[in-house]
DNA sequence: TCTGGGGTCCTAGGACCC
DNA sequence: TCTGGGGTCCTAGGACCC
């Protein structure tokens, strides 16, 4: 039988936080979304409030002035730079890794014996060499593996290890039978109440509805979840993530902006980075899309929202060009008179750098010319540090740029801002 | 006053072709 | 008077994930 392991990071920014400030500990943290909007990450202490994910901070601010919650800006270095050496310690116990997110992986672990203790012994080496706590789920399909893990964070007795496959098919059944459907990977918001109409409410109920039925109504990604349910595994490991077929850069301002000058450097800078991360997968853009809005959470002040593709000649990874083909989709969809929450750019129609087409009128030299100062870009900014070298037309001043209040420092990744040990 | 950012996949419908 | 059937490609939007 199929062995696919889940890794899952306890509560992973506030894991991070508490690593380097261990006063948190045992106290109620939240860490926030960008511009300190929404939160994103809890401590046991919040979720036992009642805190539900993603609620806007500003709703909280009572709650949190009464129990003392505790509200860190989010460091998306520190994170990155943790689960990287997380990553890397579980990747040496399978052959076989897929790293699904910032804060978990799957490993396989077909084949091998006592698969408890050997996710204890996991668990115990990441918390000892990293510092952050993990549970693990155990089962024959990833969508099983993940409920596995959601048993071993919540029933305490799994003591943070859940092995489906290591019980017998009525203990398991048992189990699903008190889980919400609604906690399976891939059922969201909408499916749930429409389950719930047709009288589906438990996971065991979904995993024994007929599957032919299921596809009619709800399509071949549902048929796809009640087999895995079932123990059938559909869906492999996917060990090498495959090059971005779209790549976004889009950030809310941290206050209303009304110049068209604002936002003209606002594009620029989410344009320069989005080419950044095209150059690092090796790729070429299409197309770049550009959008605008206003707050839709502001109802009475007026709205506006637009957004442009604009093909681009051939394909590229020049921040200039892609600078200059934004700026004019942005000078296209300006309209003053309106108070801008966000813009954004997208790079579309991405194809690897080797696979660009050659058509009779390249001109290879400046291509040449193009990949070469591009790298030479590329490498001052990654050894002095990003933004060391930028377009003028990003700004100095940003009075966009957005709010953190309260961000912790790079304790990993900066020289002067290690931690110290006394 | 204050509501994130970055992705993927699937489906339906329109335009177009022979 | 009578107006087919089957295919592709593209786009927008929905749903979902973390």
């Amino acid at each position: 039988m199929r062995a696919i392991a889940l890794i899952d990071c306890n509560n992973f920014y506030v894991s991070c936080e508490r690593l380097f400030q261990p006063h948190l500990e045992g106290k109620p943290v939240v860490v926030l979304s960008n511009n300190d909007g929404c939160v994103v990450s809890r401590s046991q202490e919040v979720k036992d409030l009642g805190v539900i994910m993603a609620v806007p901070w500003f709703q909280l601010k009572d709650l949190a002035q009464r129990h003392g919650i505790i509200a860190l800006s989010s460091n998306y270095t520190l994170y990155a730079d943790l689960s990287n050496r997380v990553m890397r310690l579980l990747s040496q116990y399978s052959p076989n890794q897929e790293v699904y997110s910032i804060d978990e992986c799957f490993l396989d672990l077909t084949g091998m014996n006592d698969l408890t203790r050997y996710a204890q012994t996991m668990r115990s080496t990441i918390k000892q060499c990293v510092g952050i706590p993990v549970c693990v789920g155990i089962a024959s399909s990833k969508t099983l593996a993940k409920l596995a893990n959601h048993v071993a964070k919540k029933q305490k007795h799994f003591d943070s290890v859940c092995d489906f496959n290591a019980m017998t098919a009525q203990e398991l059944d048992a189990l699903l039978a008190h889980i919400e459907v609604g906690e399976v990977w891939g059922v969201g918001r909408r499916s749930t109440s429409r389950l719930q109409m047709m009288g589906i409410n438990s996971v065991l109920e979904l995993k024994r509805y007929a599957a032919g039925r299921i596809r009619a109504e709800f399509g071949v990604v549902m048929e796809r979840i009640v087999a895995e349910l079932n123990g059938e595994c559909c869906l492999e490991l996917d060990e090498v993530t495959p090059p971005r077929q779209q790549i976004i850069c889009s950030r809310s301002f941290g206050m209303p902006v009304t110049q068209l000058s604002d936002l003209e450097q606002a594009v620029i800078a989410y344009a320069t980075r989005a080419a950044e991360k095209l150059r690092g997968q090796h790729s070429l853009a299409g197309g770049i899309q550009v959008y605008i809005r206003t707050n839709p959470h502001k109802e009475k002040s007026p709205q506006y929202q637009q957004s442009l593709l604009l093909p681009l000649f051939e394909p590229t990874n020049d921040t200039r060009l892609l600078c200059r083909v934004a700026l004019s989709g942005l000078q296209q969809i300006y309209r003053s008179g309106y108070q801008y929450q966000k813009v954004g750019v997208m790079l579309t129609e991405i194809i690897a750098t080797a696979a660009r087409p050659r058509t009779l009128f390249d001109d290879v030299a400046a291509q040449q010319k193009s990949a070469a100062l591009m790298e030479t870009l590329d490498r001052i900014n990654r050894r002095m540090g990003s933004g060391t070298m930028q377009l003028l037309g990003e700004g100095v001043r940003k009075s966009w740029a957005m709010r953190r209040g309260n961000v912790s420092q790079h304790y990993t990744t900066e020289w002067d801002e290690l931690a110290v040990a006394r």
